[in-house]
DNA sequence: GCCCTAAATGATATGGTGTATCATAATTAT
DNA sequence: ATAATTATGATACACCATATCATTTAGGGC
């Protein structure tokens, strides 16, 4: 995400936390400029190291992951239970109510992606699960994937 | 699992290892048998502190890390990459051939149940994620759940 | 059985992830 | 201003996982 992107997403994110009454402080809102500028989910640690260098200076491990925490409730960042890893979310500029996101993991360049799966699909799971003796209690999916650029050059590779 | 059935299913073990030509080693055949006596997923450091209870003598984690990356490999028992977790496949004892499988997770009680989802609804998740400009590359789930018996409990509780 | 090779296991060190706890600073409410 | 609440910092520690090298064990040809 460039800059001016960026710069949108930001001010996106504070008016959402106004109308919530959530308080997105200047660090909080560096720990979420710093996932927007990335191209890939980081570890609270991969945080730590990019916030220093963003910001001149460096912050605990412990305030990025409190700090990543309060993202998650506010729907700003998700987290990837099955990499931990985190993630801004791809719908901070958007005005329609945020939904479970699915997530879309390439294997090869981490490439991730979050989409919403059709509410029939995941009613079908929910189903399933439901005839397993369980209850669905997050549709917060993890699929591993290959991104369709990883996806060719791996049939390149094998043709070599 | 009681003793009978542990006996039996590591018997089967066997047989699936001989069948392919793999070596079921006594330690590999002991985790296998914590795993399969627990009745929750356990950690790799879990392992270690049930098998020297059970078999009087400590293992090296190390060890324990590529027992489980072998039971795995075998199909005799799988990894929660979300939980960092492991447990015994529930297919040891079938002569089917093993299908990737999706585990319901139970987030009161840790219970976790492995299933197989109708390959339709697989196919159905695939095409999502192809539209999405990605491709599946396991069908794994690790769904966060309530098993109805905890569903029930929190009812209870929710009401008192 | 003996020797060679490959596979399995052990020992040790180290890095990555996450939480518990208590102290301090900043914000908000009265 | 003062007090209460919330946010952040500092420190310690528990847990998960891998890298590397040494040693032991199992199989196969002789
Ligand atoms: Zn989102
Ligand atoms: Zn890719
Ligand atoms: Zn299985
Ligand atoms: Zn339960």
């Amino acid at each position: 995400m460039n800059v001016t992107e960026v710069e949108r997403t930001l001010g996106a994110a504070e008016d959402s936390c106004r109308a919530s009454g959530a308080r997105l402080t200047d660090k909080r809102k560096n720990v979420l400029a710093v996932l927007l500028r990335s191209q890939k989910p980081l570890s609270a640690y991969d945080i730590v190291d990019q916030y220093s260098k963003d910001y001149g200076g460096p912050i605990p491990a412990m305030s990025v992951y409190r700090m990543l925490e309060f993202l998650a409730k506010e729907n700003l960042a998700h987290k990837l239970n099955s990499e931990n890893k985190y993630l801004a979310c791809a719908h901070i500029n958007c005005n329609h109510h945020h939904r479970t996101p699915q997530f879309l993991i390439c294997g090869s360049c981490n490439k991730v992606i979050e989409i919403g799966i059709r509410p029939e699909m995941i009613e079908a799971l929910r189903d399933a699960v439901k005839a397993a003796g369980f209850r669905l209690q997050s549709s917060q999916l993890e699929l591993n994937c290959l991104c369709d650029n990883c996806a060719k050059e791996s049939v390149t590779t094998a043709d070599s």
